[in-house]
DNA sequence: GTCTATACCATGATAGAC
DNA sequence: GTCTATCATGGTATAGAC
């Protein structure tokens, strides 16, 4: 986001080149995304203020607004953490699975963050932000990786036969992505009855075998 | 909402009791919940403003709020009428069919209302709305009311071996609520790829079957 | 009960000193 | 690059005339 991250990429391998100052910047930058991260996840983008932000973070709101222009902005380097994390993990899938136990592990992964507060992974709501990181490119990219990365596991899956045949891609890839942020799982620990760990296997349960 | 309607519920079946300037503020009432519906549907809680309603609806702001005292009332309104026609449907079902071909038809009607423009059945927001909602007594019993006539509906096809045994009733609940407010839905329209009945199909399809 | 006009406030964004 | 202080916008809600 900041300029000074540019010289980064240049020259890596040779020793540190990094001053302290730059350092600092990176860790306060990553400590603004945690910190939005969390907001969005429990209040949304709309709702989410930039003095909360500024106020978790422990810095002037003025001090956001060097690191990130616009709230926009802020939040699409929130979005765009989170799918390079999501390519990480899915990158680093062990192979050997069947397809469609790969699938049932980003599911359960996604599910797992969120439950410890973290964001959804779709930006499905009406809001602002969807215009806002429907022209990042950045973020669309990474997520167009995500999303090959995915088909190629839904068409292995269905391959084996773990998938309906008659189910286009992109139905199974939108209804795994809207089971990761599934309002379900908020009512069923809001009610108490079942442990976590019930309810990611209620959910990953219901998503891939459905009801019956 | 307005004084003026009370009076209707003490005699109804005389000669109509209402005189034309009742009439004219219920049918006005029930425009601007229309206009609410709309753009609850379109822009959700926090992004409709009381402008908008009052321009779509054709009358000044003020006017909105001597029909309805705020915001979160008119949208507790909008959302107490949409649960009233749901309980209708339900209640219209017909009993000959399998519990399950109930359910799916609820469902199916909820994604059809969708379709058409009007609202999600579910709260599911991290929006302000949803407080107000949970402290609206009237809203609290309709979804109450709901609530117990699908478990009924649950459990008996659950008992027809329609749907698992292991599934915790609320799960299944929660699924099919989920399942009507899908994102998922918005996604494959704006793909283009399938037609609205395909769409409608696979949802309820991977709803209730899952996805093998 | 409808209108116009306005109070009031939250919030995104910026200025300018250090 | 951080701070304090401030601006500007837009949105809920209300006052007061008709």
């Amino acid at each position: 986001m900041s300029k000074e991250s540019k010289p980064e990429s240049k020259a890596e391998s040779k020793e540190p080149k990094l001053s302290f100052k730059q350092q600092q910047l990176i860790v306060r930058e990553g400590a603004i995304i945690d910190a939005t991260n969390s907001l969005l996840a429990k209040k949304g983008f709309d709702l989410m203020t930039m003095d909360e932000v500024a106020a978790e973070v422990g810095i002037a709101k003025a001090s956001l607004y060097k690191h990130f222009p616009s709230k926009e902005a802020l939040a699409a380097a929130a979005m765009i953490r989170l799918l390079e994390n999501t390519l990480a993990f899915v990158r680093g899938l062990d192979t050997q699975q069947a397809a469609i136990e790969q699938l049932k592990a980003v599911l359960a992964w996604a599910l797992g963050i969120r439950m410890k507060g973290g964001l959804p992974t779709l930006p499905s709501e009406n809001t602002s932000l969807r215009e806002a990181l429907l022209n990042n490119k950045v973020y669309i990219n990474r997520l167009w990786d995500l999303n090959e990365l995915m088909a190629e596991l839904i068409e292995k899956a269905r391959g084996d036969g773990a998938i309906q045949k008659e189910l286009p891609t992109d139905v199974v890839l939108f209804t795994i992505y809207a089971r990761s942020c599934d309002p379900t799982m908020d009512y069923l620990r809001i009610s108490g009855q079942h442990t976590d760990a019930q309810v990611i296997d209620f959910l990953i349960g219901t998503c891939f075998r459905g009801l019956q």
